[in-house]
DNA sequence: GTTATGTTTGACCAAATGGTCAGGATCACG
DNA sequence: CGTGATCCTGACCATTTGGTCAAACATAAC
């Protein structure tokens, strides 16, 4: 066993409080930008002002940073759905997540290509995260949408569906910037604001219920 | 100069064909599955049943094998907007090209998935088509379906948005196949049929003109 | 100031990888 | 069949890359 690292241990030193926050950002920039294959550790630490033996002090692995990235951040990535509210405005809960997506897409781009990246790639290292943490989530919120439109307050949809259109719509923003940024140009800078406007008729058409 | 790889001649040997043809189709499975930088020549030569000088002697290099493809592939991905008729029935050629796409996300996702990974990582081998190719087809494109909206033959939509959300709605069920299918899991062995339904709902009541 | 602990580094290594080359095998064709 | 062009391969090379290690350096505690 390799006793150098610092293994899960009570105190953290400012140290390594410091590097340790300073290498996953560095791992956001590299990993988002080159996916798991493309990065290399000499540029994330080169990224984090460390040299690369000294990053490997910190984690034992490339795998072992993107690994703890990942993990780290699904929290973030998945509040706007938990913070869906069963007991809110039907409409206006999912107009509300749809804008907090859209917004993540807007100020975590790299987030979202991480994520995207992986997912596109298998989520070989995510495989299991899928299954334990976001497929009871996604059930869990799928069951309140059924709930109304099954009372009538949504028109009927695919819940799943719903949910799934509302990721890739959003999410396209950030993962396809370039193309996005490329095919509008000169005409709209900045494509968010038309976005979400387009999304929010978009959603509220198809979940007004018809008379 | 080398003059040993195989230059644009006219007369292409049955052989060439068929390993050019091998070597193509094996690169697609490897890029669209590991990125441009998870993939190796190995890998691909193999998948192709070739040795690795073998390979180079059709290629002369890994970039020159993705920029064929892509650039091979190009056509093929674009056919479902190039057919976008002007002087159809506004809702049903939109509806046509929905499911053209979606058809193609079932059907071809490692193009999908290959198209959608170099955008994802800012398309350093794809800038120039973006605005080159793709560009003046979506301009073209788009204007028509702003002629149909200012002639309220569909309701008032940001035509470029309208396309992007085509796009992200179609092509997520090819790229993030994965997430689809754990989240729908038992349920749901095949998204598709009820992908198709939600999508043609969704354009439908987008883009009818409201009374 | 000494000591134990935590931090950093230059030098190094083995494996993987993109690519080359000289020559051998095979094919098309007169 | 013979000959030139095409096709293929084993051996090889330079570079990149993930990771290791012994030893130097800093830091905090006593």
């Amino acid at each position: 066993m390799n006793s150098r690292s610092p293994l899960p241990r009570k105190p953290e030193t400012r140290i390594q409080k410091r590097n340790n926050q300073a290498i996953l950002e560095a791992a956001l920039d590299v990993f988002s930008a080159n996916g798991f294959r493309g990065a290399t550790v000499d540029q994330i630490a080169q990224a984090a002002g460390l040299s690369k033996p000294n990053l490997l002090y910190y984690f034992p692995s490339k795998e072992a940073i993107h690994t703890a990235l990942l993990t780290g951040l699904l929290d973030t990535w998945l509040a706007p759905l938990r913070q869906l509210d069963a007991t809110g405005e039907p409409i206006d809960e999912i107009l509300i997540y749809v804008r907090r997506k859209l917004q993540m897409s807007q100020d975590m781009p790299r987030e979202s290509r991480l994520f995207a990246n992986e997912i596109l790639h298998g989520g070989p290292r995510l495989h299991g995260v899928l299954a334990d943490e976001l497929k009871p989530l996604v059930d869990e919120k799928a069951a309140v949408i059924r709930a109304w439109a099954a009372d009538g307050r949504i028109a009927p949809v695919h819940a799943h569906h719903l949910i799934f259109s509302i990721w890739s719509l959003t999410q396209h923003y950030a993962d396809f910037d370039i193309q996005v940024r490329t095919l509008l140009s000169a005409a709209e800078p900045d494509p968010f604001p038309e976005a979400e406007r387009y999304l929010v008729t978009l959603f509220t058409k198809m979940l007004t219920p018809t008379g």
